[in-house]
DNA sequence: CAGAGAATTGTTACCGGTAACATCCATCGA
DNA sequence: TCGATGGATGTTACCGGTAACAATTCTCTG
């Protein structure tokens, strides 16, 4: 509280240079010769010296630095996000600036006048539907773009004027319902931030499509929540069971994520099915929890933590590439939840 | 990408004032005239302009940034606290700057003046035993202490040097040990973080006390990983039961924490124990998933957020109180993981 | 051994604000 | 009417680095 760190001045008279060459010894120039260099580095050492960080900012008009916008950190995905993403950027040395969205009322635009004036490397960008279709969001990253490289991992949407990571999920979720079907499931339904999903894109189409390749019956819509929270999988999977005649009801259920996945279960549970024998659930993220309900989850890995970290890099990268998306693929880790063996039930 | 933010410079020129003014009006100084303060506004709402954060923290010599420090965002408890931080801190004005501990290896200290060098408001550490008794992290607080003010959400420690926030677990863990004698158990133990948590304080004395209170027996000791993830919860869980004999062993246990809980249900579930009805769980922190385990999970609250948000209030309040520790109480939040009513299991 | 060119090092002008201090002007009491 | 008083505004010196450019010193060649 007290203490005042030394200077580069301080640095320099007392090595007998001038501060430009404490600058270079400090940001590893190639010209400076080496006893120079060692002479400094010793006057460096011996204050442990380290350079203004907002000086340097001011200076160089850049700040090693990556702001993170996101959701929430309640949601333990977007957590690990963060954390894998902290990871890489300071194994480089950046750090992250956090931002949460409001989860309700518009982003402040003070907040991102602010974002921006920190002139931040770049800004990472997580989120779901919910949040990369709001008007003010798209608007703040539209802001933002033209000031910093943008990387995000998102539902990929048209004119995002930005990279976008997402995940194929086709092949997982047909093998998903393979793996349903294959357990002797006939009514697989998708559960969960499903208005949205369903006429968004992929996760529909492919289970869908899988369906009818297996000529498997789809099953009825009911009224949806549709929201991503287990709170919201606990109210679908109720409405789902209440709304739906008995022989309409499904026997297994595609969740949109782990937290719909474990409200589910819980709902089930609570209605006195037993899970897998008379519910098969799958959920998507695959996060750390999985391995801990009763039964383990089953769920689709989207390989977060790779995402994150390559959002990093390539925010670093002096190549952005500013339209491109990168795609990676999803694979169905197998537990529990849908049953292990193939014939524990009746047919 | 290509823009370029308007300066306070180009403010003033064009309102035509100094650009001291110009920060007068920012800065809602009183000593502006009516007129000049709203002619200077209009060209600055036209602008949409905001200061350089970078530029004002430079010149001011304070960012409105706080520092966190913590573990890892991959453990939701922490990711809970940071977020609840960060919507206090944004309420104020000001924004968070993460660091994650390193798990391995020591505390980089050129990070240490990094984050130093920042001049910070202060300083948010949060951590358990494992974080709180590294040698490392000590100096590293010490010396960030001499810079800036810091508050901690961690186990009390004596000479930590700054403000410490903890709870006072007597009573909840009294509570949770008459809870379980109420249900009938009779060999209740201690699961998890123990190794050092039973030398170091209130949580094993209160236990143990209310054990010799209620004439229950100690559990006898056996190898503890002792470690606070869900997988030391299940190995811990599996070394207790493998390594006591079957008139030794618990039939509830009282987990460090939620994590190391919900390892522990897993392991009892798989050496086929009956969850409430073999053997009873209590985890710690309340956290949200405690909704949605099988059965759900009764937990120990802590008052998480409350402690983090008065951590931002305290790091931000003008007396900062140097050595004072903040206690909050601790309650237990009943679930079904106990069973639910007295009698259902042979006494 | 002189001069060119490269390698080092120093100078200096910012970066974009803040804050102490100076200045100016209007109001007010003697 | 004049100086005192105080509010409004301008001036200027930083804050602590960076980077372009200038200056100086080597090194090597003809």
């Amino acid at each position: 509280m007290e203490e005042r760190k030394a200077t580069i001045y301080d640095i320099a008279r007392e090595a007998g240079v001038s501060a430009a060459t404490v600058t270079r010894v400090m940001n590893g120039s190639p010209n400076v010769r080496p006893a120079t260099r060692e002479k400094v580095q010793r006057v460096i050492d011996a204050h442990g010296y380290a350079p203004s960080t907002v000086a340097r900012d001011l200076g160089s008009g850049s700040s090693k630095t990556i702001g993170i916008i996101l959701p929430s950190l309640r949601n333990p995905y977007y957590a690990a996000l963060v954390s894998a993403a902290d990871d890489e950027a300071r194994q480089r040395g950046y750090s992250l600036w956090l931002y949460q969205l409001p989860r309700e009322g518009e982003i402040d635009s003070a907040v991102v006048e602010n974002l921006i004036s920190r002139r931040l490397s770049g800004a990472f960008f997580m989120g779901g539907f919910y949040d990369v279709d709001r008007p003010d969001l798209r608007e703040m990253l539209s802001r933002i773009g033209k000031y910093m490289p943008i990387v995000a991992i998102c539902p990929p949407r048209e004119n995002l004027g930005f990279v976008c990571m997402f995940n194929d999920l086709n092949s997982a979720i047909r093998q998903a319902v393979r793996h349903l079907h294959l357990l002797g499931h006939q009514r697989i339904a998708m559960l969960g931030g499903a208005a949205r999903l369903l006429d968004s894109g992929q996760r529909a189409v492919a289970f869908v499509d899988e369906l009818r390749y297996l000529r498997l019956p789809e099953v009825p819509e009911f009224e949806r929540v549709g929201g991503g929270s287990a709170a919201d999988g606990e109210q679908d999977a109720y409405r789902m069971m209440t709304q739906l005649r008995p022989e309409e009801r499904p026997t297994a259920v595609l969740c949109y994520n782990d937290l719909v996945a474990l409200g589910a279960m819980k709902q089930f549970r609570q209605m006195g099915l037993r899970l897998p024998e008379d519910m098969a659930v799958i959920g998507c993220d695959n996060q750390f929890f999985c391995d801990y309900t009763a039964p383990p989850l089953t769920s689709i890995d989207m390989q977060a933590e790779e995402h994150a970290r390559s959002a990093i890099r390539e925010l670093l990268s002096t190549t952005v590439n500013h339209s491109a998306a990168i795609v990676r693929s999803s694979t169905l880790v197998v537990r529990e939840s849908c049953g292990v063996k193939l014939g524990w039930r009746k047919l």
